[in-house]
Order: C-alpha cells, then sequence, then structure tokens
DNA sequence: ATTACTATGTTGCGAGTAT
DNA sequence: TATACTCGCAACATAGTAA
C-alpha cells in the first residue's frame, strides 16, 4: 500500500470531466496495481472540481464495480477493479491505433530521382546541420498505404529543410521526419512539391541500408517512430 | 476526403461520454489526417446519444477549436484540430505509461535454484504443453523496480502452470507470461509461493539466452510484451 | 481531520420542430 | 433528407453541514 497526500497539480488540458479524467488519475497514483490512500479533497483538487462531486463519483465508480474503496480516518482507500483496468486498457488500444509506433512497408526499387536530390551540397549541409548526419546519395523508397502514411507521419518530430535555388531551376523545401529502421538512424523526406505518388515513402539515411541491413527489393520492412536525436 | 455512411456499432464500453468518445470516434473515422463526411445522426448511433447531441456537441467542439466543420446538404465534413489531435495524443502518452511495452532490468546472477526447479519433468511437460516450448534448464533473473513489474506483468497475457507433489515435498503453482527479449521467446515465471524478493523478474526460454545473446551480468536488458503464440 | 448527505442552482439531454 | 433551435425535465455540481 502507498500513502500519497501530496497530488501533483497536473490536469489534463482540457474536457476529460470526472469519470475518465478520476480513473486515469486513479490508475497514475498506483491503484492499478495496489491500493492507494487518498483523500476527496486532494483528488478534487488534482482533477479540478470539488470534494463532493469526487464523494459522489467514488460512490457511483464503486456502484459500477470499477472501484474497491475502504473508509479510514484520515481519509480512504481506493483499488481499481480489473474492470476498470481492462476499460483503461481498451482506450489505450484504441488511441495505439491512432497515434501508430510503426509503419510496414514494401522496398521498392527507386526512380535513381533520389540519387541526384540528395547528394546536392545545400541539401547536404541542411541535413548535417539539423538531422546531424550527412545522407548517404540515394533513398530508400518504400510502398505504404496512404492514410496510415499520413497517420504515422503526423505522429513524428518534424524538421524543415529549406529549398534553394540555382540560375536554372529551383529545388522545393523539404520535410524530414526522424525514425529509425531497425535501430538504424534514418529519416523521412517529404518534398514540399512532391513529384511522386502518395503511396511511396522516401528515406535517407548516414549510410546505405539496402546493403548495411541487407534489404532487398519487395521485403517487407518496419519503420519505427524512435526519435534519435533526444 | 473519405465518406462514411456506415459507423460500426462498436461502442466504449461504459462511462467515455460525449466529448472524448466522442473525438475519438471522429479519428478513428478518419478526421485525423483528412476530411470526413459523416451525419449527426449516424454519429449519434454509433456513439449511444442523441442526434441534438451530437449537434450541440460538434458546434461546442467548434467553439472550443477542437474541430472544424463545414455543413453540407447531404450532411457534415470535419476535421479534427492540431489541438484536438494533441489532447488525444497526451491522452494516449498518458496511458502508455499505465500499459508499458517494456520494461529494463539487470541481468544479475541467479542463485541457481531455477536450475533445478525448471528442469522436473512435470513443470517441462506443462511448459511444453502451454508454452509450446522444453525451457532451457535455468533462468535468466534480472533486477527490477518492483512496481513496474507488477504493472508490465499486469498489461501480459498469463499462462497458468500447475503444482505436484512427490513423497518428499511439493511444488507450487507457476504464473507464466509470454515475452520477448531481443526477439526471442521468453516467459516470465512467477511461482505463486515466491522464494525470492519482489525485485527480482525470472525469465525462461527454449535456450540460454546468455550464451545465444550473449548477455553479460550487470547488463540492461529489455523484456517486451510481445505474445508470440498468436 | 475526514466522508457524504441535503438543498439549491446550473448544465445537459433529447423530443418536437423550424429551416 | 439534413442541422440545429426551443423547452420541459433530468442529471450534475457545489455550498453548507451532519456524523
Amino acid at each position: 500500500m502507498i500513502s500519497i497526500n501530496f497530488i501533483s497539480s497536473y490536469t489534463f488540458p482540457l474536457l476529460m470531466k470526472t469519470d475518465n479524467a478520476l480513473l486515469v488519475r486513479l490508475a497514475k497514483l498506483g491503484a492499478i496495481t495496489s491500493t492507494i490512500s487518498t483523500t476527496t479533497a486532494s483528488l478534487a483538487k488534482s482533477i479540478g472540481t470539488s470534494q463532493q462531486t469526487i464523494s459522489r463519483k467514488l460512490i457511483g465508480l464503486e456502484s459500477s464495480n470499477l472501484i474497491k474503496k475502504t473508509l479510514r480516518p484520515s481519509g480512504i482507500e481506493i483499488c481499481l477493479t480489473t474492470k476498470a483496468i481492462d476499460y483503461l486498457r481498451g482506450l489505450h488500444t484504441s488511441l495505439s491505433s491512432l497515434f501508430p509506433s510503426s509503419i510496414t512497408g514494401k522496398l521498392s526499387d527507386g526512380v535513381g530521382e533520389g540519387k541526384y536530390y540528395v547528394g546536392l551540397i545545400p541539401y547536404q549541409n541542411s541535413f548535417r546541420k539539423l538531422l546531424g548526419f550527412k545522407a548517404y546519395p540515394g533513398t530508400l523508397n518504400l510502398r505504404v498505404n496512404p492514410q496510415e502514411k499520413a497517420l504515422f507521419i503526423s505522429s513524428l518530430d518534424k524538421v524543415s529543410i529549406e529549398g534553394f535555388s540555382t540560375k536554372e531551376r529551383s529545388f522545393s523545401s523539404l520535410e524530414c521526419y526522424p525514425v529509425t529502421v531497425y535501430g538504424e538512424k534514418a529519416a523521412i523526406v517529404v518534398p514540399d512539391r512532391t513529384t511522386h505518388s502518395d503511396d511511396i515513402m522516401e528515406l535517407i539515411a548516414p549510410d546505405c541500408l539496402r546493403e548495411k541491413l541487407n534489404l532487398k527489393t519487395g521485403q517487407n520492412i518496419e519503420i519505427k517512430n524512435e526519435d534519435w536525436n533526444s
């Protein structure tokens, strides 16, 4: 049993009222794994509601078999039931499918264009400065589900690379997203003026991953959301 | 833009009312990555509330800058704002810390007892039948944070192994939890009559992982929640 | 100190309905 | 068909207070 008398004043950004917030708070306080000692007043303060509301909610949660509680002179002892844990786990699973930690794609033969663009000095300078590596002059092209791609990319940190112009033509700016490929540093590259279709994901890396990881065309490859810059 | 006219009847088990449920539902329908076409009536049905409530809620969400919506003769077009996505991501992060997908422990020298117990024929028969492998006669002992351990184990599938008795003594039942260690099948073993302290996590595997993975005493080892039985 | 009841004010819900 | 308004009623939140 863990005794908690001080509770951080952190609350969820908005909405996330009462029931949900209360269950998550209790879980965070440790009521998932053991019984915690707390008071309705401190819970109220941490959720941002009144002591009376917490009291009423706890009674409700208990009658819904979501918590077990015991009254003590010093406050209240609470632990979550498996029903509550299953509920939170279900919510977590739902959200996990919305915020994927990896995406799988089939290695396709690049068109060879990437080799030319990635090698350009102004891009390379930016890669080194902002991504921390000099990119191997070539890209790993994966065929992915466009919606999965959009979802995956939306959960990544963005590194913006500026475009530049020569006398002949201009080169668009790029968005890069640090990821890992089987533990190797890499970055998804999305040109702001994209040339190829939505179902291709283009990656750069310090080394030739195709050789280093012995990757074959057509093979499924897992790209992970792991920020190696931190 | 995606058109959705049929909406699955899945709803969250309980509580999870209105605001939260609505945001998660919209996200699942694809409003995270693009604009979706739907109607207040179908949203109402899928959440389990009235059309009027959805209408009112959508107005509220828009004035809180959580969604952007456009009225159409055929219904309503909705997409989530980054504010809403950040909120959902935050909720996901909170829950992820409650349902960890891995735990890290320091490899410690076993007491040598494991070797004896794991090798016993009745246990081995159960391992083969219920876990699908004959266990290498020895255990990998990791020193972990007891609370993290309890939390991690609570999120795993449980495989119960029966105890047995000989003339001399009885051997307790065990709980096993399938996991992976750097991609290798393994299982956490918790004796129901536990002999050692709470901060030790004991693992069995088909092979000697210490040799196979070249693990050294004191090294940090990551145990992942990956069910290789499915 | 606590929890939790009662009373009172506020918000939320949804059937009906206008547009 | 849609969305979204009005309005009667139910549920909720909190101040005061009893135990």
